[in-house]
DNA sequence: ACAATCCACAACGATCGGTTGTGCTTCTAG
DNA sequence: CTAGAAGCACAACCGATCGTTGTGGATTGT
C-alpha cells in the first residue's frame, strides 16, 4: 500500500472529484486515476463509483475512509516525533514496566494534551549526557551518585523513593514474617542479579549492605527471570530485593513472597533531571505534576543512601527555596 | 514517507543488523541500507548508529520506533477493513451524530474487542438493499413502511423509540410551557426542514400529521441549520421536530426552546437490518446488545406510526418467540 | 595478523510513476 | 435534439527510482 495513494484517495474524496484532487496536489488527473486505480487493485475493493460529475465513495471507499485517515495522521505523528523544533516531549525511563515508567504514565494521563515520548537510554551515564546535550528533556534515573556532580546546566529532584521489599522462597526464615526489621539482614546474604551489575543499582547495593552489615553476592552471569526465580524458590538461605513495581511473570507452582521491610524502610530515590535551560513547555508541567504527586514520607522512617539524603533535605525546603525553579 | 521504508526500519530494528532484516525481507542488505539511508533523509534524523556488529538505534530511532509500528499497524488495519472475509463488522447509521450512532458507540464501548466500522449510506433502500447484498452486516433505519416489504432474508427488529421534542422560538405559543400534550397539536402548522424530504422521514411526518390534525409545511429548500434556527426564532407560528440527540450549534442570542411532547409522547421507531443467514460474530453481539439495552416504555405512553406499531407489538413477544433467533 | 562480519558506495538495469494526448460517457444549455 | 462542457480512463513516452551485483572500508575476535 502506498501512502501517497492513500493521501491521494482522501484528497479525492474531499474534493469530490479527480480533477480538483489533483489541482490540489499539484498533479494531473490522470495521475489521480492512476494512484487510485493502483490503490484499487491492491486492496482488490473498488473505492469510488466514478460518474459524469465527480466520483463518489463505495460502501468499501467509505469503510476505508477513516482508516485512510488514521493512516495519514499515524504518518505525520511519526514525522513530527523526529522534526526538530517543537517536537513532543522526550523522557528517559529506566525501563518501561518500572516505577518511573508509571510516573511518566500518570502524567500522561493527566496533561494527554501534551505529546510524550517514553525512551530507554542505556545506563544512566548515557541518560544524563543525552540531557545535558539536549537529545531528551528529562530523564528519571538515581543518578545523585557519590562523587559524580551533576554537569553543568543539568539540575535534579527527587521524584519516588520506591520501597525495596525482600524477595525470599518458602524455606527461607523470613517465609511467614509479615515484615522485616531493616537491621535483621545483619550477616545474611543477599543476592544481586546479574544484570543490574555496572548500573546505577550497584552503588545503591554497596552502601546499603554497607550500612546494615549483610554481604551481597553475585551469583554468576544472569540467566533471565526464570533462573532467579528457580534460585530464590529452592534456597533457604538466599535473599533479594525487589519492589512492588517489578513485573514478574509468577510461575505456577512455585511459592514465592514479597515480605516488606521496616524500621526503616530501604527505599530507591528517583529523581527527575532536566535541562535549566530547556524551554519545553511541556517540561514544566512534568516537573511541577511529579513534584506535586511526590508523596513525602508514604512509608515511616526510611534509609536512603546518603548522596541520596542529601538531596532529600534539600527537597524538603519549601518550592520557592529549591534550586532551578 | 516510504511504508516499505518504514517497515525495513521496524524490521532492522527487530533483527538488530540489516543483514539479518534483508533476509527477513527477501531483498539485498544493500537495499536495506539504501532505504533506510532515505527514510533518514528524509525525516532529517540519523535513525541508527552503525557498528561493525550490527546497528543501535539512536535516541531518534528509539523516538520514532514506536510512531513506526503504530503506522504500520494502521497500515495493517485499513487494508483489513475492506479484506473480503472475516472483517470488522460494518453498520449503517442514518447519520454520525444521531441516536442510532450513539446507540453504535454504547456497543464499541461494551465490545471494544469488536472491529466496528460504521457507514452512512444515501437512503433507507440503500441502506436495506446493501444488508441484503451483504456489502454491510447490519443498519440501523426506520424502514418497516407501510407497503414496503423486506426483501427476503433481511430481518428487522426494534432497538430505539426516540422521542420527539417541539422546536420553537421565544414569541411562540409553547415557548413557556414545561410540555406539550400532542393533541395540542391539531390545527397548527409544523414547518418540515427541506433536507429530509424524500427521506423516511417523510411517511412519519405524514401518518404523524394525520393522526393528530396538524399540518405540515414544507418551506422553500434547505439552506442549512442556520436558516432554520433563524426562521424559528424569528417566528410565532412555526414550530418543527427535533430530538434531544440532534446536534444543533447554538447560536448566540437566539432563545431557542425544546418543549417535550406528552400524552402520548411521539416517538420515532429505529430498528436494527441484518441479514439472516449472516454468521458474523460480531453481529450476534450487537443484536444482543442493543436489544437488551433497549429501555421498554421510558417515555410513558407513547405514538409510533401503524407500521411501526405492528413491529413494536411483535417485539414484545419473548425472544424465543421472536422470528429469525 | 588475518579472517569474518557488517555496512556503504558505485554502476547498471528494470520497473514504476507522472505527463501529454486522446477517447468515451454523461449532464446541461440552447 | 444537438452541441459543448465536464469528468474519468486508456495509450504512449520518458525520467526517476528502486533493487541488484560488485567492491571497499571499518571493526571485532581468533
Amino acid at each position: 500500500m502506498d501512502i501517497a495513494a492513500v493521501r491521494t484517495f482522501v484528497a479525492a474524496v474531499d474534493a469530490g472529484r479527480f480533477q480538483s484532487a489533483a489541482a490540489r496536489l499539484s498533479i494531473s488527473q490522470q495521475a489521480v486515476s492512476k494512484r487510485i486505480a493502483a490503490l484499487e487493485r491492491d486492496l482488490g475493493v473498488q473505492l469510488f463509483v466514478r460518474t459524469a460529475r465527480g466520483a463518489q465513495l463505495t460502501i468499501d471507499g467509505q469503510v476505508f475512509l477513516p482508516h485512510a485517515r488514521t493512516l495519514l495522521h499515524a504518518e505525520e505523528q511519526a514525522a513530527a516525533s523526529v522534526r526538530p523544533g517543537r517536537r513532543a516531549l522526550r523522557v528517559d525511563v529506566v525501563g518501561r514496566r518500572l516505577a518511573p515508567a508509571g510516573l511518566v504514565r500518570d502524567f500522561h494521563l493527566a496533561h494527554p494534551e501534551i505529546g510524550l515520548d517514553v525512551v530507554t537510554l542505556p545506563g544512566a551515564d548515557a541518560a544524563v549526557d543525552a540531557v545535558r546535550s539536549g537529545l531528551i528533556d528529562a530523564s528519571i534515573r538515581a543518578v545523585t551518585m557519590p562523587g559524580r556532580r551533576l554537569p553543568d546546566g543539568v539540575e535534579a529532584t527527587p521524584v519516588l523513593d520506591e520501597p525495596l521489599r525482600l524477595f525470599v522462597g518458602p524455606t527461607h526464615e523470613f517465609a511467614t514474617a509479615a515484615t522485616v526489621a531493616t537491621a535483621r539482614l545483619a550477616g545474611r546474604r543477599i543476592w544481586m542479579p546479574g544484570n543490574i551489575r555496572g548500573t546505577e543499582w550497584t552503588a545503591y547495593y554497596d552502601e546499603f549492605a554497607a550500612a546494615f552489615g549483610f554481604t551481597v553476592d553475585t551469583i554468576g552471569p544472569d540467566f533471565g527471570i526464570e533462573v532467579l526465580l528457580d534460585t530464590i524458590a529452592e534456597s533457604s538461605t538466599l535473599a533479594t530485593f525487589l519492589t512492588d513495581r517489578t513485573p514478574l511473570v509468577w510461575p505456577v507452582g512455585h511459592d514465592l513472597r514479597l515480605i516488606p521491610l521496616c524500621d526503616p524502610t530501604p527505599v530507591y530515590p528517583h529523581s527527575l533531571l532536566w535541562r535549566a535551560d530547556n524551554p519545553h513547555p511541556g517540561l514544566t508541567a512534568l516537573r511541577e505534576h511529579l513534584v506535586a504527586s511526590a508523596p513525602e514520607h508514604p512509608y515511616g522512617r526510611t534509609w536512603a543512601p546518603g548522596w541520596a539524603r542529601t538531596r532529600r533535605a534539600a527537597s524538603t525546603l519549601p518550592p520557592d527555596a529549591d534550586s532551578g525553579r
